[in-house]
DNA sequence: CGCAGGCGGGG
DNA sequence: GTGTACGCCTGCG
């Protein structure tokens, strides 16, 4: 019989000797259940040597065989190897584990060059070789199975023929999808599971239920058992939290640890969650998905935080919402009114992460579907293993092996041009964006590790030779990466093409969008990834070759627009500043795509753009009266937040009425609020990231030294933290004035002048000083500045 | 005042 | 654990 099912997970488990993989789905009548397909078996490749013969080198691989987990079979293959034809050795054995031993082992023989793709997990193997997707539907073969008591499933069936993806990645009507989040009780410093316990648990359902379990007093056992005996009833197919893998479920596991409970909260019985690939937490026969790792990827949200992340996506306003602080639970927790406040809290996170799961799961599944990895691994996983996996499913797709990862040191190269701006204030300016132009450099130029030519005889005639650098690459036959970002590129406009054919508000529209950005960022990664170490497809010429492309067909767009008359304001890497006259920038477009082979195109118009001498900073304003601020304090997560604002309405008053006075005045303003200590200390909050150890820093930067505090009072502060500081008024160096936030609770205390002399008029005068404004100026009282217009100040110059 | 260490946002 | 280029902070000599 042949069934049809939504693949969730892919996983595998040895059983009486032999390995099963068991594949989690969903059927299209809504039935939960596990295929298990028995058949299948591990195995490796061996690329003998040059001199020596295939056929001795697998009678002595033969002979490495161990009654344990036999060598079952040893045969000549056809592959490629990085573009050429190699006769490969598929070694096959029975216990996944024992690949390892054999890898070893043949790799200590001399007549090997070559051992390939011996480090793929079994799981993963398999669906690399069937072509499985993730958060897609299938058809296999199958018989149907008694459903072994370990699995909570309604059926089960074994693989006997085919399986297959349809190429349906619509997810099934009734997924269940569960959001929970828990908090916990510490009286001081970091929670500890061995002492504080879990006082309450906020879940809520797809489905519309929302509960809360809560200790009784201090006695959390009720809490986690209520919660497993609610995941086991209600059956979720996808579990998402905001930090899980990190916080919540260690959490959990620890704490039941120690008050002798199990976390059995699987599709099979007795399998607690664990931390596995790429520091998820995995669940048998659920996805657990951690949200945190798609609100890592909006760079317009510094502080990562839920309530920020959920204010931001509109899913619920941080003015409409609960927020308590950490640090006072305990006093909320002990008096019964303001314990219905924690509670209220608690939901709000719970409604803010089902809220979150809205907005990324649908964009999750359609990475997880394109790369092959299953959704709770995906998220965890860098860019760089994202692509490569997909790299490694083309390349099995194809006919080639997959490449190993090679320990080295980094090399570095150089990057892209930025072109000096032309300082001052232009009116009417168009900016011009190359699309895709490292994926489409790779590709007229045939880049990557398979064409490079090392060493041999090169030509300009019958060779792509890279200008600056001279790396030579095959112009024939087509690479691998040149061949997967065709693919990319190609499948990227159908996908939009298609979509033009939906409603925007409509399902598939909303499917095929999430699709297109995941094909598009996987193009747009091919670059970055190889010149990434660790990469299997590590090649550091052919990075290096890319963006000395980038470097020349830039500096040859420039060129035609001075001869054309066209002025270029400003460029990096792929983007130019030109005056906006429309025929002009037509007539270089059409330069770009006949003469050079790539496309341009016109990202937005400012109506006036703002630079000084300074390289990627900008201010523009927009057609529509939107302010535009690129690269300077205003948009950068470590200033305090009442520098930020004044920038932005410093840039404000002067792109919009070109108003100095006006400007100064504003500035003014807030240095006298400042002085009489009444502007909100959340706004005078400095963010900065701990990139390595408190204790391996040589100079003691403030965030530092704040760290160190928190440390002192039992707070655990890591490398990737972020830590929140206010300057107080003392003696001393900044950096020992440097409180942690949550310490300062009287804005008297702040250190006024700091904020004056350090952060407001800096980010002020970044803007207003090109205009000759002096800080003396800006520390006079407010409304002195007098009726001039911006003609009266004369422009700064160096001299 | 210049340099080193540190950091983050942007193309 | 995708890349490089860039500007500005604080600390320090």
């Amino acid at each position: 019989m042949e069934v049809e099912f939504y693949l969730l997970d892919v996983t595998y488990e040895v059983s009486g000797g032999e390995p099963h993989v068991i594949l989690w789905g969903i059927t299209r009548s809504g039935e939960r259940v596990v295929l298990r397909d028995r058949r299948f078996r591990p195995y490796f490749y061996v690329v003998a040597s040059d001199k020596a013969s295939v056929e001795a080198l697998a009678r002595k691989i033969r002979a490495l065989s161990d009654p344990e987990s036999p060598i079952v079979d040893v045969r000549p293959v056809d592959k490629r190897f990085f573009g050429k034809p190699v006769k490969a050795l598929r070694v096959t054995t029975v216990i996944p584990e024992s690949v390892r031993k054999y890898r070893e082992k043949a790799r200590g023989l001399s007549e090997v060059a070559e051992v390939l793709e011996a480090d793929i997990r079994f799981s993963m193997r398999y669906a690399l070789d069937n072509g499985l997707e993730p958060c897609g539907w299938h058809v296999a073969e199958v018989a149907e199975t008694p459903v072994p008591s370990r699995y909570r499933v309604a059926r089960a069936f074994d693989v006997t023929g085919f399986i297959k993806p349809t190429g349906d990645t619509r997810p099934p009507s009734d997924l269940r999808v569960l959001a929970f989040d828990i908090e916990v009780l510490t009286e001081s410093g970091s929670p500890h599971p061995e002492r504080d316990p879990v006082i309450i648990i906020g879940v809520k359902t797809s489905s519309g239920e929302t509960r809360q379990f809560t200790a009784e007093d201090l006695d959390d056992k009720k809490v986690i058992a209520g919660f497993t005996e609610f995941i086991l009833d209600y059956d979720p197919d996808i579990v998402v939290g905001y930090n899980s893998n990190h916080f919540d479920w260690p959490y959990l596991l620890e704490r039941s640890k120690i008050l002798g409970l199990k976390l059995d909260v699987g599709r099979r019985s007795g399998g607690e969650p664990s931390t596995s690939t790429y520091g998820h937490v995995s669940i048998p026969g659920r996805l657990n998905v951690d949200l945190l790792n798609y609100a890592e990827e909006i760079p317009e949200v510094k502080l990562k935080s839920l309530d920020v992340v959920a204010d931001y996506l509109g899913v619920m306003k941080r003015s409409e919402r609960v927020l308590v602080d950490y640090v006072d639970f305990p006093k909320y927790w002990r008096d019964p009114e303001k314990r219905r406040v924690l509670l209220r809290y608690n939901l709000d996170d719970v409604e803010s992460t089902m809220g979150l799961a809205g907005k990324f799961l649908p964009f999750a599944m359609q990475l997880a579907n394109i790369t092959g990895l299953p959704l709770d691994q995906v998220g965890a996983a860098s860019v760089g293993h994202r692509l490569e996996w997909f790299l490694m499913k083309e390349a099995t797709r194809r006919g080639e092996l997959i490449p190993n990862r090679v320990e080295k040191e980094a090399e570095p190269y150089k990057g892209a041009v930025v072109l000096q701006p032309l300082p001052g204030i232009h009116e009417n300016i168009a900016v011009l964006d190359f699309t895709s132009m490292y994926p489409n450099i790779m590709i007229k130029y045939n880049i990557g590790p398979d064409t490079i030519l090392r060493g041999g005889e090169c030509s300009s005639e019958e060779h792509n030779v890279a200008p600056e650098v001279g790396h030579c690459f095959l112009r024939e036959p087509q690479g691998f990466f040149k061949g997967v970002l065709q693919a990319l590129l190609a499948l990227r406009r159908q996908l939009r093409a298609e979509m033009k054919k939906h409603p925007v508000d409509s399902p598939e529209y909303r499917l095929l969008d999430e699709r297109q950005r995941a094909v598009k960022i996987l193009a747009n990664a091919a670059y970055g990834y190889m010149g990434w170490v660790g990469a299997r497809w590590y090649c550091r010429e052919c990075a290096e070759a890319v963006t000395a492309w980038g470097r020349r067909t830039i500096s040859t767009v420039i060129e035609h627009a001075k001869s054309m008359g066209l002025k270029v304001i400003y460029g990096d890497t792929d983007s130019l500043f030109v005056e906006n006259i429309p025929e002009k920038v037509k007539e270089l477009a059409d330069f770009v795509e006949k003469e050079m082979g790539f496309e341009i195109k016109v990202d937005k118009v400012y109506r006036r753009v703002f630079f000084t001498e300074a390289k990627k900073r900008y201010a523009g304003l927009l057609e529509d009266g939107r302010v535009d601020i690129v690269g300077f304090e205003a948009v950068r997560g470590d200033w305090a937040e009442i520098a930020k604002e004044v920038q932005e309405k410093v840039t404000e008053i002067l792109l919009s009425e070109k108003n100095i006075e006006k400007a100064i005045d504003y500035v003014r303003s807030i240095v006298s609020e400042l002085n009489q200590g009444r502007i909100p200390l959340e706004k005078l909050v400095i963010w900065k990231t701990l990139t390595k150890q408190v204790d391996e820093y040589e100079a003691e930067a403030p965030h530092v030294n704040a760290a160190k505090k928190l440390r002192r009072m039992g707070i655990m502060v890591e490398v990737g933290d972020k830590v929140g500081y206010i300057v107080v008024k003392g003696p001393g160096k900044i950096s020992e004035r440097a409180e942690p936030y949550m310490f300062v609770k009287d804005p008297r205390l702040v250190d006024a002048s700091y904020y004056i002399d350090h952060q407001i008029i800096p980010a002020a005068l970044r803007i207003l000083g090109y205009f000759g404004v002096t800080d003396t100026q800006l520390k006079k009282a407010a409304g002195s500045a007098g009726r001039r217009s911006l003609f009266d100040y004369t422009r700064k110059t160096q001299g």
